[in-house]
Order: C-alpha cells, then structure tokens, then sequence
RNA sequence: GGGUGAUUAGCUCAGUUGGUAGAGCGCUUCCUUUACACGGAAGAUGUCGGGAGUUCGAGCCUCUCAUCACCCA
C-alpha cells in the first residue's frame, strides 16, 4: 500500500494516542526492564484550568523526559491530577450560579454550594486533561489525582482518593509540633472576596494618587519652634508651631491612628517628642489624643518627616506599632466599608484616650472589638470614607495649605494673574496592591488566621539546594530562591473561603472558674482549641480538657454545631448537651499542593506507589518558585525527611514571538490547539523543544512550529523513498556489519547523534537534542545518505544493495527511535509501517551504542571530503552559470593516493550528485577551465567557451580574499612566540593543521588565476 | 529602591571550563531531476549594544555606561 503524500495529524493523533491509551502504555512501570524509578510529578494544573501555551511548553518537556527514560527501561511514573484552586474554582460556580438565576452561594450555604461545586467540577472541571492528551501527554491517567480527593463533601460520584486524609494529617502534626499557629497579624485582605490571600497572589501595581499634607494640632495648645535648615546647616525656614504636619495617603486610615512617629535623629520635631497630638477629625468634642513617637522608619526627607501609624492597616505601620506597643485600630469590614459594629463612637473613643494616656490597660482582643470610627462615618465605602475625611478636615482648616497662582481671563478677556491658597495635595503615583484575581485593591487587615512558621520549617529546604542535593536549573534560580527562603515570612495558610480543606480544627467553651464562688461555667468567648483529623478525636482532646474540673456537672452529651454562635445558643437552650464548633476557614491552595509529591501517591496510607517518592525532576514555571517549589521542598522534608526531587528545571513565561506577555485584552493569546490542528502535536512539540534553552526566553512564533511541520513531512518522505525502492521492512532492523564506505559512514553518524541526544537530555538541553536530531535526520540522512544510496540501490551488485538496503532501515529506525520523545505521533505512525514490530516505539528500546563503537575514521574523512567536492563543483557550475539540468566533465590533476581512493569508490555518486558526465585525472588542465581546489587534488570543469574569464577571475580572487583574511588569522597567531608557547598543544597542532590546508587552496586558486590570465 | 536576566544576521533565537560566530524563518537566483515544492541547489547578510580592562587570544571573564524585560519592595 502506498503511503500518503504526507502524514495526516488530524486523524492519525487521536487514533495512535487511543492506540497507546488502551494498551496502558502510560502506566506507572510500563515496559520497566530495570529497577531504578522515574518519577515526574506534574504540577498540578486548576481544575478550572484550560491548555494554554505554558502547559504546552512544559508538558513537552516533561513527556520528553518520561519517555526517553521510559524507552530506556525506567520504571517510569509520569503523575497527574488537578488542583481544587480554592478562589478560582469557587467564583467561577458563583458566577455560574448568578448566569442561570440560582440562589446566591450565601443564600444556598456552605453544604449546598458544595454540592453545587463538585456537580460544576464533575461536569466540567479538568477540562485540560482531555487538551493534554492532544499533545501526546504519556501521564499514567489511571492514577490522576485530585487535591480534595477524599474531602467530606466529596459526592460518591467521585473518583475515591485520599489526599484529603494527607492534608489533614499534615496539619495536625505541624500543629502539635508548633509549626502551625493561630494568630492576629497583619494579612492582604481581599474585600471583594472577603478572603485573605498570600503576597504572592498580590499585584503591586503603580497608579496615579494623592498626598494630602494635614496638620494634627498640639495637645493644650502647645507650640514649639519649627526650624528648617539646608545641607550646611543654615536655617532656611523657622516659625512658631502648634502642631505637627503629616503627609499621608490615605485619609481614611486617619481615624485609627495610634500615634505619630518621627524619625530619633530628626531636630525638627526634637522638642515635641513624647507629647500629644490631635488627631484632626472626628466630632470635636472627643477629638483623640496620640503621642508622638520616635522609630527608626519615617525618612526625614520625605513628605514632612512625620508619619500617622496606622497599626491595623499598613505593613510598615504594623511593625512601628509592634515595636512600639502602640495600638492597632481596625476601621473596616471584611467588604472595606468603615465598621458599623461596636460601642458608640463617644464610649470607644474615650476608652482609646485612657490607652493613649496610659492610664488603661489593653490587649489585642480588646483592641480589635473597638470600632473607633465615628457614627457619621460608619457603613461609608472606604473610598468615600477618604473623600469626607478630606472634605471635613479641609473644611475646619487643618488642611496644610499653599498659594497656586494661574493665570485666567477676566470679563474683559484680559489675563490676569490669580493666587489662591488650597490645600496642599500632591499628586503623585503610588504603588498600590491589587487581588490578582478580583483586581480590587487589598486592604492590610488585622484578623486571625492561621500560619505555618516558615522559620521552623525551611531550613531543610534552603541546605537542600546549599548542598547540591537539589538542583535548580538554570542556576541563576538558586540565587532567586535564596533570597527568598532566608527571607520567608510566616505563611498565612487560612482562606475565608468554602471550597477547600476546612481546617481540621475544633473549638468547645473552655470550662473556667470564679475564683471568687468557686462556681464553674463554660467560656464560650475564649474557646478551647481542639486540632484533629475529625470531630470524634477533637472531642477525645476536649475530655481531656475537662479533666479535673465539675465531674458530673459536665458529663453531658457532645455535639457539633455550624459555628460558635450557634454552639453557644443550643448549649443554653439544651442543657443536657454542650456544643463544640469548627473552625469555618479553609487551607491555602498552595497548602495541600504542597504535599503533592506525596499525597499523589496515596500516603498516609502505604501504598506501593510510594516507590515513586522522592521523584526525580519538577519542571515549571520561574514564577512558581516560591508559591510550589519552595512549599513542596519544606513540607516533603517537614513531613517526609526526604527532599521531593533531586533536580528542579524552571522555564520562563511563555510569550509571543514580539516577546509581550499573552493577554487576552492584548488579542495575542496563541491557542496550542489551534496549532495542534493546523500543524499537529509533533510541529508543536518539537518547536517547544528546539526552543527550550535552559533560561532562555520563550517566544513562541507559528512560523518556527510551520517549519517543524515541514520537518515532519521530511521524515515522512524518507520512509516514502524507502517504499519507493521497494524496500522490504519486515520488522525492527538490525544494524549491518557495513562493508560499504557510506554505509560505515552513515552508522558512524548515528553513533555520534544518540551520544549527543542523550548528553543533551541528560543535561536537560532539550533545544540541542532537538537541532541535533533535525541536523541529523535532514541535513545527514535526507540531503546525503539517501542520495548517495541511490545509485547503490539501482545498481547491480546485491551484496552491496542489501547491505544497503539493511543499512537504510536500521539508520531510519533510529530516528524513530531517537525523535519518538519529540515527536511521537508520526513516529509512532511510521514505526507501525513494518510488517511486525517486538513492541511499539512508544516502548522501543533506547539505543546504547557510542561514537567510539560506531565511528570509522576512515569513512567518515572519505564521505566528507566527498561531500565537499560534490557542494565545490555544484558551487563553481552554479557561478559560472552553467545550466542547473546539464552534465558536464569534471577533470582532476595531481591528485594523491588517498584521494585517488576516494575518488575511486564513490565515483558513481559523485557523478550523479554534482551532475557529471565523466570523472578524468588529466596532467594539465585545459584551457578555459573553472578551477575547484580540494585537499589531495585540484579539480576543475572544463567548460572551454563558455566560461567567461573575468567572472572567473572575479570569483576565485574573491574566494583568495576570504581565504587571506583566515590566513592573516592563522599566520598572525602561528607567528606569535606566546600563542605556541601558552596556548594548548592540540590548539596550536589544530591551527597549524589548517594553514597548510588552507596554503594548499591558496596555492590551487593562485594557479588558476594565473592561467586564466595566460588565456585573457 | 532591591534583585535577576537580556542586548549576536532582516525577524526569532542558539552559542556548555575563553581558540576567532551558527540554526530556523525570511530574502536573492536557478531548478517541477522518478522520496519530498511542507522540496532541491547555489548565494547575500553580523565593528556579537557602547567604552575600558585581563589574556598570546574575549560573543563568552572583570569594570563601566546605555537601553529593555521580569520578579520583589
């Protein structure tokens, strides 16, 4: 049967990969010969996730790895799975349940909307595993695995799986080690979620803003002298003060103040450190006083030297009030509105004076039920909040204030000269943090969450790669990740969300007290924390803690109610019952996916899997060093002792070919599907491949894929020029014992490209595995070795033509072979072309044989010095206009014994390639005869009349030219006692080896011009 | 502001202990010669961002300047 004109993607990718599927070809240990393992984990994509060209890129060189190692006899696991992608997954059901006019997620509550989200997650959710295996994915998709696996609400619809249990149990044991705590701390809070995220999931973003300057006046009316003086120390401004001016912006913050800080070295403010200052709005009569305070943060030259500290809403003011034991007001709600909640103003406010004064005591839970917010202000939008902030202060005077002059018209059209004074705002950009998913902008917020303490942690993780255990690659990577790791600062792992791993912990009212009555009660205001895996192990730790108090008075029966408020209510309404609770927020995202490289492979439970860890190699991503990487090399040894792989290779982000990040609102999102179906999965693997140089940039560029597509067309024609010469392919070839000079030669080559092959993969060069492999398969194999076969192959001598033929198959069965981890589907497709195979290529022995093994050095000078007469005369007939169809005579003087030999085997073939009517070794060249130098012999087309003479002349002295500029080289070095002396010897041998080559041409082509000159 | 990286042919990029620059695409000319026009043959194109230094020798190492990108504040 004829083979098509080319190899038909569309239809073949989806039949082969059915092919493969089936036959478990992808599952863990398929075709394993050996013991050792190789394992790669996939990083888990969002189960909201589709195929975008990142994936493509890196999936590419992950199934590059798996099969080359699964070829090569590994018991190989390639492991995939989804990501639950908390945030993500939980707006996009929101979003669906708002399209088709379902009750709101707060409305259905937190049971229901489960439901409703593992319904969306079993109808549509992991998508991307189907795109995945368009690009020939080989995952072992049996083990797919799901990071809430297992989870309480999971329907029994779902696929079983217990990474769930690992999550929980992770938890629980970093708990009681004291690696994980509960705290109030300054967090990102995301008001449109109402969620925390991490640092990582926020985008800093520069916009224009403003800087209002404001005056808090001294307390009692006190003044102080103000003085300004310049780089010498001569004074530029002083005047009499009685108060102190604050640059900020954020007006709103205003109300929470709990002091004003000034830098210790500043003099400006030297006198008034310690008293007290007026915060400038609020009703008059409760106006707060602050004090004024000295830390190292305020620079003294910027804005006025003085800085409000807003402990509960900036980064920068939390660790000043920290430091300081300053108060920290929270002003806002979880949706960034001004708090409603609370005391009236005038109670909260007069409470705040007596802290300021230091006449009351305070803690942080105190401090938080606070709203220091004044009635006018409450429930106001935050931005409102700012904008009547502003407005009352301007109005009462205490905004600092300037003279702008501009020039205006007056009734007459006459320009005049205004000067008014306004308040001083500076218009400026601040960089101001955005939720990368809900693009609002993050309020610092003081709530309690919970934390891993990294410090704990991530020592493990930063010798990893200190001691080379691990590796990052490229190895500017490590410098990244240590900055980053000996920065770490606790992770925040608690989400206000419903879709994730409900955190594992309990709360009962704790039994307490009166010391007074002796009486005993339950405090449902200061719980008992009760971490376990379930509710039954959380109660077993409350007995615990009912040890030793009431007997009998608190043997009542337990249970769970949704929340505290709740447990609280039932336990007073039922008193023969007590009511614990759990806490409601869920685990980071990032938690649970940081136990991937195990919780994949059924731990906690023992499970041979379990083989696979540590794995080997974690391909991803540079921007994901820190969220994943970083995370699975702490919790793998925090949990496991064990580093999660040995090697980490991080590639850029990939762009488009102008190199601008992909967007949708830009319209230059490439879809790799869409080159799957224009160009197939090969094209498109092999241009990943061709350009992943390690750190590289990545700009995808559909040309480059479109010529990749050629390259697989290429190599189908090869097969097609096999089928031509009707050469029988009755299974895998054996390689020949090659008697034939390009045959030996052709052998040598394959040697050389499978040693370079895997020298690149193993150093994880997957762009020189690839050119080497096109350099070889086209520029090697198609452009020479099936040409000079073609006149062995129509020739008379069978010896000669079966060894050929042998020769042929086997050297196109290695390119199968060594292509198949790039290409695999139309290698695959033509591996199947034999009449009957061992196995299929997918499981097709990788070679082993070397250079060293394969190479004749005698073959492969002879079939090169061939080549070069061959591209020489075709050079000289192509400028000296000779027609590209006729044959011409091609003469030869002085040639040597080598090239006599050379000459002499390989007659027939160079005859037909260069188009030659007849080979003649002459004593003296004809007149009139273009000349082509070559090592051993001077070859030359005696082309009589039709040569035009200065053309020729024209052309060889070009050719000197170029070859006295790499003479000058060679000479100028060779000349230089220090380069023989310092330089290496082969260097020097080398470089003395080329000049007598290259005196020889010169030598040649000086002749010729000489007797062209003769004849002009 | 800190960090990382980049700057090489018209374009997109390689270039692994420093030995005298390559690929793909594009371009020019010729060729439908029995594997292949998604092809074949030939050809042109680079003060390797600027400057200085180390060295016998620098695209590669050092310093510096410029421009750009990304990450983190």
């Amino acid at each position: 049967m004829a083979m098509d004109k080319t190899f038909d993607a569309k239809t073949a990718e989806k039949r082969i990969y059915e092919m493969w599927e089936n036959a478990g070809a992808f599952k863990a240990g398929a075709n394993a010969s050996r013991d050792e393992t190789f394992a790669i984990m996939l990083p888990p994509p969002n189960v909201t996730g589709h195929l975008h060209v990142g994936h493509a890129f890196n999936h590419t060189i992950m199934d590059m790895l798996t099969r080359w190692k699964r070829m090569q006899g590994y018991d190989t696991l390639w492991q995939p799975g989804l990501d639950h992608a908390g945030i993500a997954t939980q707006l996009m059901v929101e979003k669906e349940l708002a399209a088709t006019g379902q009750p709101k997620r707060t409305e259905l509550g937190r049971e229901k909307f489960l439901e409703k989200v593992w319904e969306w997650k079993g109808e549509k959710g992991g998508m991307i595993e189907q795109q995945a295996r368009r690009l020939g994915d080989s995952m072992d998709w049996s083990r797919s695995a799901f990071t809430m696996s297992g989870a309480e609400s999971a329907p029994a619809t779902e696929k079983p799986g217990n990474f769930h249990d690992a999550v929980l149990k992770v938890f629980v044991e970093l708990y009681n080690q004291g690696k994980i705590y509960r705290g109030k701390r300054l967090v990102n809070w995301d008001p449109h979620f109402e969620t925390a995220i991490s640092d990582l999931e926020v985008e800093n973003i520069e916009v224009d803003g403003h800087m209002w300057h404001f005056k808090y006046p001294l307390a009692g009316g006190e003044t102080y002298e103000y003085v300004e003086k310049d780089e010498d120390g001569n004074v530029t401004l002083r005047e009499t003060r009685d108060y102190i001016s604050i640059a900020t912006t954020r007006p709103e913050t205003m109300l929470g103040d709990g002091a004003v800080a000034v830098n210790p070295k500043d003099e400006r403010y030297a006198p008034i450190v310690g008293k007290l200052c007026e915060i400038p709005v609020g009703p008059k009569a409760q106006r707060r006083l602050i004090p004024i305070i000295t830390d190292p943060y305020p620079d003294m030259d910027f804005g006025s030297g003085a800085v409000k500290i807003t402990g509960a809403h900036d980064f920068n003011d939390y660790e000043v009030a920290k430091r300081g034991n300053i108060p920290m007001y929270s002003l806002m709600d979880t949706k960034g509105a001004m708090r409603a909640d609370g005391k009236p103003y005038v109670e909260e406010a007069a409470t705040a004076q007596a802290i300021a004064n230091g006449a009351q005591e305070f803690d942080e839970a105190m401090i938080a039920a606070m709203n220091l917010v004044p009635e006018e202000y409450r429930g106001l939008d935050r931005f409102e909040a700012r904008a009547k902030v502003v407005a009352d202060i301007t109005a009462e005077g205490l905004a600092v204030m300037h003279d702008v002059t501009r020039i205006e018209k007056d009734e007459d059209g006459n320009k005049v000269e205004v000067t008014e004074t306004v308040p001083y705002v500076e218009a400026k950009k601040i960089m101001q943090p955005f939720g990368d998913r809900s693009k609002v902008v993050i309020e610092p917020a003081l709530t309690d969450q919970w934390f891993v303490d990294t410090d704990k942690i991530v020592g493990p993780a930063l010798d990893a790669v200190k001691e080379g255990r691990t590796k990052i690659m490229p190895e500017s990577g490590e410098k990244v990740f240590y900055h980053w790791l000996e920065n770490i600062e606790p992770w925040c792992i608690s989400r206000q969300l419903w879709w994730g791993h409900q955190i594992p912990v309990w709360y009962g009212p704790r039994i307490s007290r009166n010391d007074k009555t002796g009486q005993e009660w339950l405090d449902f205001d200061n719980p008992v924390v009760l971490c376990a895996q379930n509710f039954n192990e959380a109660l077993d730790l409350y007995h615990d803690h009912k040890q030793g108090w009431g007997g009998a008075a608190f043997d009542l029966q337990y249970l769970e109610a949704e929340n505290a408020e709740a447990a609280e209510k039932k336990t007073r309404e039922n008193p023969g019952n007590n009511y614990l609770w759990r806490d409601p927020d869920v685990l980071d995202t990032w938690f649970s996916s940081g136990l991937w490289p195990f919780g994949t492979l059924g731990w906690p439970a023992e499970d041979e899997a379990m083989k696979y860890f540590p794995g080997d190699v974690l391909v991803t991503g540079q921007d994901i060093l820190f969220f994943w990487v970083a995370r699975m090399m702490m919790m793998s040894q925090a949990v496991l002792k064990d580093d999660p792989f040995h090697t980490v290779y991080l590639h850029q982000l990939v762009r488009d070919e102008k190199g601008e990040k992909m967007s949708k609102t830009k319209g230059n999102v490439i879809d790799p599907l869409d080159m799957i179906d224009a160009y197939g999965a090969d094209a498109l693997r092999m241009s990943n491949a061709a350009m992943a140089a390690l750190g590289g940039v990545l700009k995808i560029s559909e040309d480059r894929i479109k010529g990749y597509r050629n390259f697989g067309t290429k190599l189908w024609n090869a097969f097609s020029f096999a089928q031509h010469y009707e050469i029988a392919y009755p299974g895998d070839a054996q390689r020949p014992v090659a008697t034939q000079t390009v045959n030996k030669w052709i052998i040598g080559e394959t040697g050389k490209v499978r040693e370079e092959v895997d020298a690149a993969l193993e150093s994880y060069r997957f762009n020189d595995a690839a050119n080497a492999l096109y350099a070889f398969t086209w520029g090697k194999v198609c452009d020479w070795y099936l040409e000079f076969s073609k006149p062995i192959l129509q020739g008379e001598d069978a010896a000669a033509k079966s060894e050929t033929e042998q020769t042929l198959r086997w050297v196109l069965d290695q390119c199968l072979i060594l292509l198949h981890p790039i290409m695999p589907f139309i290698t695959e497709e033509l591996w199947g072309l034999a009449d009957s195979r061992a196995k299929m290529l997918v499981h097709a022995d990788w070679p082993t044989y070397t250079a060293a093994e394969l190479v004749d050095a005698d073959a492969d000078r002879e079939m090169n010095w061939v080549i070069a007469l061959i591209e020489n005369t075709r050079s000289a007939r192509a400028q000296s206009h000779v027609p590209a169809g006729a044959k011409v005579a091609l003469v030869v003087t002085g040639l040597d014994a080598k090239g006599q030999s050379a000459w002499d085997n390989n007659a027939a073939l160079i005859q037909r390639l260069a188009r030659i009517d007849s080979l003649t070794a002459v004593d003296a060249f004809p007149k009139g005869c273009v000349t082509i130098p070559m090592d051993g012999g001077t070859f030359g087309l005696p082309l009589a009349d039709l040569i035009d003479v200065p053309e020729e002349i024209a052309r060889l002295e070009k050719t000197l030219q170029k070859l006295a500029k790499e003479l000058g080289g060679l000479r100028g070095r060779l000349n230089n006692p220090n380069f023989v002396a310092s330089a290496p010897e082969e260097v020097v041998a080398e470089a003395k080896e080329n000049l007598a080559l290259r005196e020889g041409e010169e030598a040649q082509i000086k002749a010729a011009i000489a007797r062209l000159k003769e004849l002009g």
